[in-house]
DNA sequence: TCCTATTTTTAGATTAGTCTAAATAATGTA
DNA sequence: TACATTATTTAGACTAATCTAAAAATAGGA
């Protein structure tokens, strides 16, 4: 069977159609990969033909793409790897959550399952990385935690941070800036119909403050009482 | 100049010249390369032409090659973090000394400054790997200590085992079931002369033991009064 | 020195992954 | 339903790294 080890573009193909499958249902569009993986879409369709030869995704030309079963597997060995190298980098080695995807991108490529045994036993076994999404088992079960975007949470209730949905360095410097963490509280005090803006108490900082839509987006909280 | 980064192909040829231009001091071959690297003359030449003309490597047809300064460093950077990650994963991750030659080759080509400087902190600045090898420094200054192979000690004298000349699992775990490490002490009983083989005295061992001559080319030492 | 065996290089193909430009299919609007 | 726009695929080419087979250069022995 598949027994030939992925190669690194492969893995970054199934890992990008694996995160645009789950987030919409829909089958993924050509195009929505090739911007994901940074690359053209003639590029995306020779790779389509690749895995689907592979069995790793379902692809009926112009139809788009789904996972299969060993494709959606070696999708979250990969996103397992990037995710525990991310958490090491910062338990570890103090990277900050915004220095560690770049190298997390590199290291999630190497093979060798007792490293990363060995890396997830040193790390006590953690649920949740760095940005707060979760860490695929060994057995590539994910529990996704039930969350909604702070821009969905209503006026004057009350949100706990649990991940970020933008991993870039420069949104999660501006949190830093701003004092949001993952595990932070904050509270909406007005929401600004006009832009979507939002004005915000966060738990620790003295002064409300306002942030974009555009944040409010990206930000995955839980609804305290 | 070379500010694009060598591929983890051009690396691992830079290693291999490296290592061959110190063990021996007249120009490398084509051929020591090609077995060096696993792949075929025709192949070297290529890449000869390539590094040459980046000129990490002095190369003219037919008369073998040697390194430049640039690489030079190059090679020692990537023999760096090769002897720190294979520190890393037996001091860290209770890896054993045959276990991680085969992962650091894959960790060596991970580009980061950063994370490289931090293991190093993490480790405490070590000097030598798991198996006895200098570690060079981030400015590419190595110190080969002053050393023998155990074949060269002469009848009677007393050695401290510094290093390993090959770092194969089979030998490895081989020295492992005959109590030697890097730090044993050894004394030569006697070296039979017919065919090079030695009955040694190993440091907490009881009962001596005989080893054949192309264990004792393995295995450096330096002599203790 | 000459000749042969060995080493090295060249020539020409191949594979993975990428690209641009052109062709084709799907979609949505009138 | 017809047409124009958009999305996707195909065709053909390119680069890095590899290979085999053939040509050329070197080295060593007679
Ligand atoms: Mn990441
Ligand atoms: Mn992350
Ligand atoms: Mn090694
Ligand atoms: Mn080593």
């Amino acid at each position: 069977m598949s027994k030939t080890q992925l190669s690194f573009v492969e893995e970054n193909y199934l890992k990008a159609i694996y995160h645009l499958t789950t987030e919409s249902k829909d089958p993924v569009s050509t195009n929505a990969i090739a911007e994901s993986v940074q690359t053209r879409a003639a590029s995306v369709t020779d790779m389509l033909k690749k895995l689907a030869a592979k069995k790793l995704i379902a692809y009926k030309k112009y139809y788009g793409v789904s996972m299969t079963g060993p494709g959606e597997k070696a999708a979250l060995e990969v996103i397992r790897k990037h995710r525990l190298w991310e958490t090491f980098l910062v338990e570890k080695l103090n990277f900050t959550w915004d220095q560690v995807h770049e190298v997390a991108e590199q290291l999630e490529h190497i093979h060798s399952p007792l490293l990363i045994q060995r890396i997830d036993a040193l790390l006590g076994y953690p649920t949740h990385d760095p940005h707060g999404d979760p860490i695929p088992s060994e057995q590539g079960e994910i529990t996704e935690q039930s969350h909604i975007l702070l821009s969905e949470l209503k006026s004057g209730s009350e949100g706990k941070v649990v991940a970020v949905n933008d991993s870039s360095p420069d949104f999660l410097r501006y949190l830093d800036r701003l004092g949001i963490a993952i595990g932070t509280r904050v509270t909406i005090i007005e929401k600004v119909s006009f832009d979507g803006s939002i004005e915000l108490k966060v738990e620790n900082e003295v002064k409300p403050l306002f942030i974009s839509k555009e944040v409010s987006d990206n930000l995955w909280i839980t609804k305290v009482t």
